[in-house]
DNA sequence: TTTATTTATCGTAATATTGCGATATAACAA
DNA sequence: TTGTTATATCGCAATATTACGATAAATAAA
């Protein structure tokens, strides 16, 4: 007991929480799984790769972008968008926070 | 051209999605920060800290339960919540996988 | 037994997400 | 200019999530 309750979260929570919600839909991660194969980053080739409609598509690049997942680049009437690996290690910090525990008292 | 339509999504693909969407709420950014600090895995130690009701914290720990992100063990009245690092091998490849690019042609 | 404590579940209202057709925008080609 | 291609956005319907009070269930204490 004792314990104060927290206000709100911290920002890195709501940062943490942010990325990881974009990455939470299956055809979020299987865009990301297709731009890390390199095989190409035009938006038209995503389209034509998943089982959704190019609007839909379009919506879910955004959510990415927005979440500073990937980055995008105008090519005359095409996009090209990559992999922006700049949040990646903020994620691995916490996941590797996660994957040290100090005590191993309870839950054996 | 040419790339055929994925009927669904790989099981891998929901899977990610799934752990991820576990992930993708601060609330339970913040279970998971707490958990690790190991002060305490009580239920009732996360409700006093988190600003939500005991009913909406019970939820967002089935829904961590129920992602595989943790562990629940029952300690007379009370329930001792740890976290589980089972998925997070399968997540630090997924991620590991997006840092690699063998391609750096676009979006220099 | 009764009572208190702890956690889970139900029911419901408010909000957010998702998907898609239609349309807008922007760049290139003719 | 007009037409074509590629992508983004709008509007809406369907669905999912979130939160919380009330209540149930389960254990411990008296």
């Amino acid at each position: 007991m004792g314990i104060t309750k927290t206000e709100t979260y911290t920002d890195q929570t709501l940062a943490l929480a942010h990325i990881f919600k974009a990455l939470g839909h299956p055809a979020r991660i299987a865009i990301l799984e297709f731009l890390a194969k390199q095989t190409s980053c035009i938006c038209g080739e995503i389209v034509a790769e998943l089982p959704l409609s190019q609007a839909s598509i379009s919506r879910h690049l955004q959510e990415l972008k927005e979440a500073g997942l990937i980055k995008g680049t105008i090519s005359g009437t095409s996009v090209c968008y990559c992999i922006n690996e700049t949040h990646f290690t903020f994620i691995n910090a916490f996941i590797s926070q996660l994957q040290t525990p100090i005590n191993t008292s309870c839950c054996s």
